[in-house]
DNA sequence: TTGACAAATGTTAGCGCTATCATTCACATT
DNA sequence: AATGTGAATGATAGCGCTAACATTTGTCAA
């Protein structure tokens, strides 16, 4: 087994090099204070000068234990998935910790696999989406000999940690503000079944029902998954059941979007005679025309306190909280304002003339 | 040094419990067609029993390489590169290899870490964004000891293998659409001067320089990441600096739509006054209203055939073809349609009578 | 029956690193 | 000068697996 990786360099060739023992360049890479500042600095020459790179493999054999953060998601297309990777990423730049991305594309048993697989790489961390694992899963987790954090949802029972909102109080507080802007119809669209939109589901019913005014033809769902032209498609269907309907929360902003196009198209009024919410309040809702109300969730912002807190766990620095809601916001914008005047309004309020 | 893994189970324990020595388990779970039905299903048996998960750190040490693919794009929040993973991933499903993200953050610098970082792993493959990579990064992929493949773009001297297309000759037949269409005032919306910008940006003056019609005061761009609010923003400037401005092609979708929200706003009829025309064809272009005029690229699949093409190079299936261009295709849609009626079409029509 | 040959299995020797414990050495204390 | 102390460093022994070669077993032709 000769040496065929690619720079060949290794711990004892820069230690042979260096004039110390293998075990003070390890500990000049790992813990350079229980190192002399002089042998640090010939180490330091030594590697720059050998281009010596770490074998993480080996590392990880003998330690027992890697660098890794696991983070299994269940999409990497979808938008809100995107954003948490991204504050994750961010939260990562500049530590030791090396962030690896699963897809479990909303596969119970895929994501089994993938927690076994990152298992297997004796992780410092993982970051799992949601909490409703299955009882395998859940099995493996609580057993894990690393430090775990729930995203994307509240709960009770953490495995270890958990940073994120409930949607169930995020679709309440959505739907509370199409009744306090007037509109008594209100339609439901959801597509992805997965368990938050259920939850957003619930929270929509438990707003209405106490009103009187939860009307089951109004929910329109399908198990596609989201698309702005599914959002279109649902409203169209939406429209054929129930054709008084005044208002719709939508289960995120593609459909939204697309059920904001659709109204377009069929000349409905929209806030006028169509009032329309979307969920995750997405860059483009405020951009658009006119601009669309929705719920803002804060999802760079939980994967970079996921992997804070994480990050500050493997320090060892305990949060008295293990738990973090950050909370949703309602934004109310033109698709919900009935004050805006049809005519104007309709459209949605900015009106720069052309020059 | 003892046991502080999770399963302990090792293959010399395996080995042990199956009555074989450690190389026949090893070899019964690598090439399981060189040990005897006998033994295979005898270790399979002792396998599930025993729980045993292969330690990669341990194979990768003992093999000098590893399973893992890595893929290194500049954003993790771009839809494109979204679709690129989806194909990467779909076609890493039910293979050996292990798909590992890195993030560049459109940052040489980076990507030049994350290449090191990579190939410390001894990957089997690396699928790397673009084909401007700095100098030193170019070095070290040329000296690799792994196939890799170039993705997004095509062009000469590729590393190993490609799969993309021209960027250039697509903004070319986009530019050539509105000139057919019609257009003859055409501006440019740009952002996030990656290289692939600029090479659309150069199909554009390439296509508009000859017929004299290239008007550099109609280009404008900036170095911000795209959005559709941003579409917007660099509507305007348009319009402020080339109020004549008939048509606009769009760097990519986010832009188109965000330019046609602004029309929209200050009630620029669109397809009649204005044309609009996006780059990559996501999905919500064709739902939109008016449904808006793209140039679709085929993103998924060039994650799929860059997958796969590694795959079968690294089983030993040569390919004639190293450079993979799947070109792309313009799809008209109503933006730029100018048979289209105004008072139909115009504005996307967006004119809703009050009930 | 015997030898030849291939298939199946075993033995040996690391891969490159780190945990653990042992040793060395400079310096302060008595 | 003898002793104690802590910091710096070194020696040793693997981590769990596989490459390479060695050996055993089974099969068949002569």
């Amino acid at each position: 087994m000769k040496n065929r990786g690619r720079s060949g360099v290794t711990l004892a060739d820069v230690a042979r090099e260096a004039g110390v023992s293998a075990m003070t360049v390890s500990r000049a890479l790992r813990n350079p204070d229980r190192v002399s500042a002089r042998s640090r600095d010939a180490i330091q020459a030594v590697i720059e000068r050998l281009g010596y790179v770490p074998d993480p493999a080996a590392r990880a054999l003998a330690a027992g234990r890697t660098n890794v953060i696991g983070v299994i998601v269940p999409s990497v297309t979808n938008n809100v998935f995107a954003d948490v990777m991204r504050g994750i990423y961010d939260a990562a730049e500049g530590t030791p910790w090396q962030v690896q991305l699963g897809n479990s594309r909303y596969s119970p048993i895929a994501e089994e696999d993938l927690v076994r697989t990152f298992l297997s790489q004796k992780p410092a961390g993982l970051i799992i989406s949601g909490i409703d694992q299955s009882e395998a899963t859940a099995g493996l987790l609580r057993s894990a000999p690393c430090r775990i954090v729930q995203i994307m949802e509240t709960g009770p029972d953490p495995f270890d940690m958990m940073v994120g909102f409930s949607h169930r109080e995020a679709a309440g507080a959505a739907t509370r503000h199409l009744l306090d802007a007037g509109y008594r119809r209100i339609g439901f669209l959801g597509a992805r079944l997965d368990p938050r939109t259920q939850r957003r589901l619930e929270g929509f019913r438990v707003c209405l029902s106490p009103a009187g005014l939860l009307d089951e033809a109004r929910i329109v769902t399908t198990p596609q998954p989201s698309s702005v032209t599914l959002g279109g498609h649902l409203m169209a269907d939406l429209l054929s059941t129930a054709p008084d309907t005044d208002a719709v929360f939508c289960n995120n902003d593609d459909l939204a979007v697309g059920a904001l196009f659709e109204c377009q198209r069929r000349r409905i009024a929209v806030p006028g005679q169509m009032g329309i919410c979307g969920f995750n309040d997405l860059e483009m809702m405020a951009a658009a025309h006119p601009s669309i109300t929705s719920v803002l969730t804060f999802r760079h912002e939980m994967g970079r306190q996921a992997m804070s807190l994480l990050g500050a766990a493997l320090r060892g620095e305990e949060t008295s909280q293990p738990v973090v809601d950050l909370g949703f916001e309602v934004v109310p914008r033109a698709t919900t304002d009935r004050t805006l005047q049809p005519g104007r309004a309709e459209g949605g309020g900015v009106r720069a003339r052309a020059p």
